[in-house]
DNA sequence: CTCTCCGGTTCATTTTTTGCATCGGTTTTG
DNA sequence: CAAAACCGATGCAAAAAATGAACCGGAGAG
């Protein structure tokens, strides 16, 4: 789109933090893109960078505008998928940001579903923890988010929460495999692994164990559900996780206990978008099959 | 703003219903109009104007597209304003379309007091029945809308309801004022003055009468408040009001009863804003000290 | 101090947009 | 039924706008 180009030049100054550099990676010339710069400022109304002896920043009204930038270019990208779909070609694509957790089994599951309804339509999946999550959202760089305990919650629309008790992971042979629950005092008494601080599971174990006097005591720290589920079966530990991200219809290496919600209450798995947006058809759509894949995995 | 020359040439081709036409309003020649619509049209990656034999018109795709471009030029209008408000300026236009009962006194004093605290914000005040009130709202040209019992809601983001029962007016000397509430088969035995069917009154007291067998026969029928306020005086009828149209305070040549709710419900003032729009700063502090206002008046 | 990198400016050049004349088509008018 | 009136589309030259190359003055960095 033509006249977004501006918006784009200015994207790529703010990117670059200098004009010179945003002229390069524009494959124009300085002064070309400076010009527009001013030009815009100019009937704009007011001044969106501050100049700065070694290059150029946002000011609080550049901030505002980028906001408006990416607002403007998301919307017409969901104006364009909608016109597409209009016209009978159920096209499109959906980014997704969410929980690991999700990555093995759920989503693999959902987006298939969905694209076997609709092939046209393409989709990207990435890793974000609960506040990148968020700030994808805010900055149109996801349509969706899909996250366990998100906190500013400024941004994020909830469409639908889904409690989630904590489980746990072991081998069969574990000794806390032989009953259906399991207590946190008994899981602290045997060697455990567990998330970084950042992750639902571990900010949910960490304020359980807060109040009491025993605190957890990870023997591995990890960032990778599927190390720390390999690293189980080696060591004969335990681990923690939520149940969407278990397969736990089949039947594995693992076992997976439920963790007393007496002790550890359960997470809350949120499904949120951008308040405030209009997602494009495809995204809305799947938002809708997702919701209700949730629902069904509640009972 | 330049980028956005092509929408408001779009937006004036839909409005004159031909290229030559707008062309004509715009001050510029048909054929660049019309190259630059077919250059748009490429661009967007889809047709928005039907070609008929006598001029073009919106296709669905277009119907879409003026959305947008409405959307985009109301953001723009709202940035601008926060931009001008954070550099300590405080102006801005806030227009509201609301009904007539609200002109005399509310929507007056409302205004008044806002000015009172920021002079460099201006006002427009249209009067709007429930209809093209949220017609107003979802094509932008108005911030805010102030009306009783609006009937479709799907643009209209309700911010507060105000129940509203309907009273009853007359001169001091009417039968009926010799009591605080009045029945209405006991009005409908006497001339009344009645709004036309548009009005909110007037659809609750239709309402009110089709179930029962007794039915309104206005002796007058007219849509403006002012004049049935006044022909009370002459020919010694009565008329219908919400509360918020009059100024119960002060004694005035007329006199208001309650209509009993036991035969007519309350009449709902509804304050909305388009869904999902971000206000102007000046509108948004506008509603907020409205609600207070309707809020206060309810006690 | 010198060197580098920055945003801003000047001016010739290139690209884009516009106006004019005109074509082919359909509807309205006489 | 034919002429007139509009309509959108297009070729081409003129006008307008955006661009690139070179350069200026100023602010850190070494």
């Amino acid at each position: 789109m033509r006249h977004l180009q501006t918006f784009r030049y200015i994207e790529a100054v703010m990117r670059a933090g200098s004009i010179r550099k945003a002229a390069e990676d524009m494959n124009i010339t300085a002064s070309a893109l400076n010009r527009r710069i001013n030009r815009f400022e100019e009937e704009f109304g007011a001044e969106i960078f501050e100049r700065l002896p070694r290059g150029v920043r946002l000011n609080p009204a550049g901030e505002l505008l980028i906001q408006h930038i990416r607002a403007q270019k998301s919307d017409l990208l969901r104006l364009q998928s909608q016109v597409a779909d209009l016209s009978g070609e159920r096209r499109g694509h959906v980014s997704i940001a969410c929980s690991q957790a999700l990555m093995p089994y759920f989503l693999p599951t959902q987006i298939a579903a969905y694209r076997s309804e609709h092939p046209g339509v393409t989709f990207s999946a990435n890793v974000r923890d609960r506040v990148a999550a968020e700030r994808d959202l805010s900055t149109f760089s996801s349509d969706i988010a899909l996250v366990f305990e998100p906190s500013h919650l400024v941004d994020f629309e909830v469409i639908l929460a889904l409690s989630q008790p904590i489980y746990v992971l072991m081998r069969p042979d574990h000794p806390l495999a032989k009953d259906p629950v399991v207590r946190l005092r008994d899981c602290l008494d045997h060697p455990h692994v567990l998330p970084s601080p950042q992750y639902g599971v571990r900010v949910l174990l960490d304020a359980a164990t807060h109040k009491s006097s025993r605190a957890v005591s990870p023997i591995v720290e990890a960032e990778s559900f599927d190390f720390m589920r390999h690293y189980v079966m080696h060591e004969n530990a335990i681990s923690f996780q939520f149940p969407i991200g278990l397969n736990l219809g089949a039947a594995g290496d693992l076992v997976a206990r439920e963790l007393s919600t007496r002790d550890v209450p359960p997470g809350n798995l949120l499904l949120g978008q951008m308040r405030g947006r209009t997602l494009p058809v495809a995204s809305a759509r799947f938002v809708q099959q997702l919701a209700q894949a949730l629902q069904d995995h509640a009972f």
